[in-house]
DNA sequence: AGCGTATGGATTGCTCAACAATTCATCAAG
DNA sequence: CTTGATGAATTGTTGAGCAATCCATACGCT
C-alpha cells in the first residue's frame, strides 16, 4: 500500500495522478453526525412515515437516534431552512403543513424552471443526461407494473430532477431537489396518490421522446402544460380538504 | 390594550382580523442566536471584510459575538448549506472561493431563471414589482453620482433580485439571494469593481424601460446577452489570476 | 357554565465544561 | 530530504444545567 503510493508519485511527478484522490476525502471522512441525522429525519418525512403537522421534540429524536440533543438541535435547523420543517419559536419544530399558496409558489417556481431547462439547457443532447430522462421513465414504468404506487411516484420525481438536470447546473439541481421535497409534503395531504401520478407515465415518455429527437421546443411546452395541470389538479384536491 | 384586543374580536367573530396579526409573532420573539450570529457572520463576509479563502475559527467567533460555541456551530452549518463557506472536516470553516466552475454553474443557473422571469413572470406587469427594478436603476445611479462604488454593486444586485422578483416566487427570490451572495464573493476575488459594474448601468436602464413598455421578449433577450458578457468578463478576469 | 388566574410540568433556547479525534507545525533521526 | 515522533491547537460531539416559555390542569369568582 505504501509502496503503490509511492510508485504513483514518482512514475507521475507533476502529482496530477494524486490529485485525482483528491475526490476520495469524502470517503475516508465519514459524513458528520449532524448531516446523517439531518438525512434520517428528512427521509421519514418525505416517506410520509412522519406525517405533516406532526410534531418532532428534540429528547425524543436524540434518544432514538443515539446523538446529543446539540447534534439534533443542529439538523432540525438545517431542515428548516429547507423547508421540509417549520420552527415555532419555543413551542418545537413540526414538519411543515404546505398550504395553498405554497403550491402556487412551488409551481411558479417549478413552470420557469423546468421549461426552461428543456428548451435552452447545455445538456439538452448529452446523451447521458438525456438517459437520465429515458431511466425514469422506466423506472415509473417498472414500479406501476408492481402496483408499487409510492414507487410510481418516486420515479416522476425523478424525471422531473432529470429535467432540470439538462440544464448543467449543481444549484439548480438542488433548488430543484429542494422544491421536490416539498411537493412530497404536498402529496402527503392529498389522498389518491395513484390517480394522481399514473396518468403522467405516458406524458413523460412523450417528452422524453420529444427531447431524445431535438424538439426541444414542443417538449418545453409539454412539460408547461403538464405542469399547469398538475397544479390545478393538486389545488382542486386541496379546495375540499 | 386588552380592551382593544377584546373589540376586534367581537367586531369580527371570524377572525379574520387576527389572522392578520399572525405575522407579528416574528416582531415579538427576536431572532433566535443562531440566526443572528449567520447574518453577522454572512454581512463580513458579502462585504469583503472576510476574504475568500480565510478561516473562521469556532472559537474566537464564539469569543466576538458572546455567544457559545455551539451557537457558532449553528450559525456556521447554515452558511456552509449557503454555500457562503466552506467546511473541511477537522480543519475547520473558510469562507468560501468560488472558481471558475462555480461562475459558470451560477450563470447557467441564471441564464435560465432571468429571462424566464422576465418573459413569462407573472408579476411582470405588476407596477409594484416593476418600480422595483426603476428604483434599483436609480439607487445605483445615485451610487455611481457618489463615487460609490460598492454602493453600485449593491444596486446591481438589487437589480437582479427585482428581476427575479418579477416571477412572483418567495423560493425563487430566495435562491437568487443565495446565487448573487456568491457572486458577491466572486467579485471579491477579482479587482477593479468599478469598471466591471459601471457599464451596466445604461443596460439597467434600458432593461427597465423595455419591462415598462411591456417589451418583455426584448426585455428577456436584452437580459440574457447581459447576463452572458458579464459571465465572460468575469471568467476572463478569472483567466489571468 | 363561563371567564380570569395560579400552579407545575414539560420543552425549548442557550450556555458552559469536558474529552476523544484530528490536524499541523516543529524537531529529531535516519 | 523524507520519515517519524512530540505536542499544541482546533474540531466534533457529548452531557448537564438553567432561565424563559408554553400548556394543561385546577382553582376561584361571577
Amino acid at each position: 500500500m505504501v509502496t503503490y503510493a509511492l510508485d504513483v508519485t514518482i512514475a507521475d511527478p507533476a502529482g496530477a495522478a494524486l490529485a485525482s484522490l483528491a475526490g476520495a476525502r469524502a470517503l475516508v471522512a465519514r459524513a458528520p453526525a449532524a448531516e446523517r441525522v439531518a438525512d434520517a429525519v428528512r427521509n421519514e418525512v418525505v416517506e410520509g412515515r412522519l406525517r405533516p403537522g406532526g410534531r418532532l421534540p428534540e429528547q425524543a429524536l436524540s434518544h432514538a437516534l443515539g446523538v446529543s440533543r446539540n447534534t439534533v438541535r443542529e439538523a432540525l435547523s438545517q431542515l428548516v431552512a429547507e423547508r421540509v420543517l417549520v420552527r415555532e419559536p419555543n413551542r418545537g419544530v413540526f414538519v411543515a403543513v404546505p398550504d395553498a399558496d405554497a403550491v402556487r409558489d412551488v409551481y411558479r417556481a417549478r413552470l420557469l424552471i423546468e421549461p426552461a431547462a428543456v428548451r435552452e439547457g447545455e445538456r439538452a443532447d448529452d446523451p447521458e443526461a438525456v438517459g437520465r430522462l429515458r431511466a425514469a421513465v422506466q423506472e415509473g414504468r417498472a414500479a406501476a407494473a408492481r402496483a408499487d404506487w409510492p414507487g410510481v411516484a418516486g420515479a416522476n420525481q425523478h424525471f422531473h430532477r432529470a429535467l432540470v438536470g439538462l440544464a448543467g447546473s449543481e444549484r439548480l439541481d438542488q433548488q430543484m431537489a429542494l422544491l421536490l421535497a416539498e411537493m412530497r409534503l404536498v402529496f402527503h395531504r392529498m389522498s389518491g396518490v395513484r390517480e394522481f401520478h399514473e396518468p403522467y407515465l405516458d406524458g413523460n415518455d412523450a417528452i422524453t421522446r420529444l427531447v431524445e429527437a431535438g424538439e426541444r421546443e414542443r417538449a418545453a411546452r409539454e412539460v408547461a402544460s403538464y405542469l399547469r395541470t398538475a397544479e390545478a389538479q393538486i389545488l382542486a384536491a386541496f379546495a375540499d380538504l
